[in-house]
DNA sequence: CCGTAGAATGAGAACGAATCTCAGTTGGGG
DNA sequence: CCCCAACTGAGATTCGTTCTCATTCTACGG
C-alpha cells in the first residue's frame, strides 16, 4: 500500500507531541515550538524561516529539534532545493498530501488529492514499482507550476 | 501539459550537446565529458560521484560545467538529499521519467511510466493545479521503496 | 513535593557542499 | 591563422548544517 495513511486527525496538535512523547521524547519548549511553528505553516518551510518566527530558539536548537523530530518520525526533511533543507509535519501526522511548487516565487504549498485520485496514483506507483523490482513504501508527487499571484503581476 | 516530453530520442549523445550549442555554449572537453558521464548513468547522479568518473576534471569546473548545462536546458539539477544535489539529463533530452528510491541504499533510477499510465498522472496533476490556480508546467514522482537488492540480502 | 540521573540546551567552533575570484588558456567565428 | 570573449583551474570563500561541551532542565521515583 502506497498513498494515504489515514485521513486529517481534526486538530493535529496534541497527537503530535504525544507521538513525540511515544517516541521517547521529552517535550521540551524548543521542541514544542518548532511543532506549533509546522503547523502554522501551508507548505513545507525552511530552517530560516522557522528560525525568524521562533526567534528564541537558538538556531543549533533549531536544527537539533527537528533532527529529533524526523527521527521519531513525526516531522519530514522534504524538497531540498538550491542545497536548503524544508521541513513539515509527516504524513503519518498531517496525511499524504502533494506539493505545488512555483517555479517564479519558489514558494510550495500543500494539495490533498481527492481520495479516489490519489487511489489511482498509487495503483500505477505500484506497478511501476513492482516492474522494477521494488517494495513501494510511499510516493512523493511534485508538480511543477506558476501560482496565482506570480502569473498575474 | 504537463507530462511526457516526447519518446527517447534514439541516442541523445549527439542531441544533448546539440541543443547546449544552439544555446550559444562553447563544446568544450569539460563539457562533452559532463555529458557523456551523465549518459551512462542510469539515474540522478551527485556531483562527488560525476568527479570520481571525471577525475580529470577539476571540481570547480565540473560544478560550473552543470550550472552551465542546467541553464540551457539540458540538465536538471533533482531530488536534492541530505544537503547534497544530484544531476541527471533534462527531461526535454532524456524524456520525462519517474525516480525510483531505495530508502535502503539510496540508489535512485529512472522509470518510464508507459503513456496511458502518465497521461492519467498529467490529467490528475493538472486538476489539482487548476483547483488552487496554478498553471502546470510539469510534474516529478519519486517512488519511495526498498530495491530488490536490499530486500533480500 | 523534592532530588536526581541523564536528556536536552546554547554559544560558538567546525565541517563540507557549492560558489566565487582572477589570472591564464582555449574554442571557433571572421 | 588570429583574436577575443568564453572558458578553465586552483584555491579562497560562503553559508547551510552539524558538532562540542559545559550548563540547564525534564520527568520520574521516593
Amino acid at each position: 500500500m502506497t498513498g494515504r495513511p489515514t485521513v486529517p486527525t481534526a486538530e493535529p496538535g496534541e497527537s503530535v507531541l504525544r507521538r513525540a512523547a511515544d517516541a521517547g521524547l521529552r517535550l521540551t519548549r524548543a521542541r514544542r515550538a518548532v511543532v506549533a511553528a509546522l503547523e502554522a505553516c501551508t507548505g513545507p518551510t525552511t530552517a530560516a524561516d522557522l528560525a525568524e518566527r521562533l526567534a528564541d530558539v537558538p538556531i543549533s536548537s533549531l536544527y537539533r529539534s527537528l533532527a529529533v523530530l524526523v527521527d521519531a518520525g513525526v516531522v519530514a526533511r522534504v524538497h531540498e532545493t538550491e542545497g536548503i533543507a524544508r521541513f513539515e509535519l509527516a504524513e503519518a501526522v498531517a496525511g499524504h498530501h502533494h506539493h505545488l511548487v512555483c517555479r517564479s516565487c519558489g514558494t510550495v504549498i500543500d494539495v490533498r488529492p481527492t481520495p479516489s485520485a490519489d487511489d489511482t496514483v498509487a495503483g500505477i506507483v505500484e506497478a511501476e514499482a513492482a516492474r522494477h523490482g521494488f517494495t513501494a513504501t510511499g510516493h512523493h508527487v511534485d508538480i511543477e507550476g506558476v501560482c496565482a499571484a506570480c502569473r498575474t503581476p
